[in-house]
DNA sequence: ACCGTAGTACGAGAGCTGTCAAACTACGAG
DNA sequence: CTCGTAGTTTGACAGCTCTCGTACTACGGT
């Protein structure tokens, strides 16, 4: 929101594919792994971008950079440097752009299907 | 070897998940993948069931043979045996019980995507 | 009884995936 | 400058996935 929009030296950049370049079947398999479903319902459920670290996962960090990284490629998430943190963030209007309703049904499937397993 | 065992009375039977038993995760990783989601396409605007056979895919039969047991196991479809054709159908009762609206949704995505790539 | 059609089973191979450990880079605070 | 924190890179490894070809079984018709 703030300007600050020259990205402030941090010359560290990343890939995000363009609108154009999401496909479904990669967005559904970037999907269909246990970590990412956990890491795309917690970003959901902020409502606004967040910090790897924010994430208590239960694998090493090398794992979740790799995790990340399938979400962005994919076209799931969108990242970005602010100072040593990379923060994450849904690319909600551009998958409801793309493929309407998806992101919330899976999201709704996810904690139903939560609520199924764990509080029953 | 050895096929002495049982065969369970009637004929060929196949083995499909519980409503319970199917996961979320399961469901997306069987509908990310290309050949599988034309399949499972082609089910849905069937309405019906359909034999292996009148799919034409662009793959072997042992390899067709492989996604339909991948879709069946996820529980996706539903298979049977009539006469020495295998039906399968779509679960779509199960599916929208369990996870409402997911399936809608990857359909009309997949929909989507097509004539977004095919009809240019 | 035979044959053809529909699908299965069994390897097998190339390639991808999830995971780790260890060494590394980038940034901000003292 | 030095240090700690946040994340990356690389290499490795087991396991899975998609694909094939060949050999096989099950069923129905002639």
């Amino acid at each position: 929101m703030t300007p600050a929009t020259k990205s402030t030296g941090s010359s560290r950049t990343l890939e995000h594919p363009e609108l154009d370049e999401i496909r479904l079947e990669g967005v559904l398999h970037a999907l269909s792994d246990p970590m990412r479903l956990r890491i795309v319902t917690e970003l959901a459920a902020a409502e606004d971008e967040l910090a790897c670290s924010y994430f208590e996962l239960p694998v090493t960090k090398s794992t979740t950079t790799h995790h990340f990284r399938v979400l962005r490629e994919s076209g799931v998430i969108r990242q970005s440097y602010r100072g040593t943190a990379k923060m994450s963030g849904l690319r909600r209007d551009d998958l409801d752009a793309l493929f309407p309703g998806l992101l919330d049904s899976v999201l709704g499937a996810a904690a139903r299907q939560a609520g199924r397993l764990g509080g029953a």
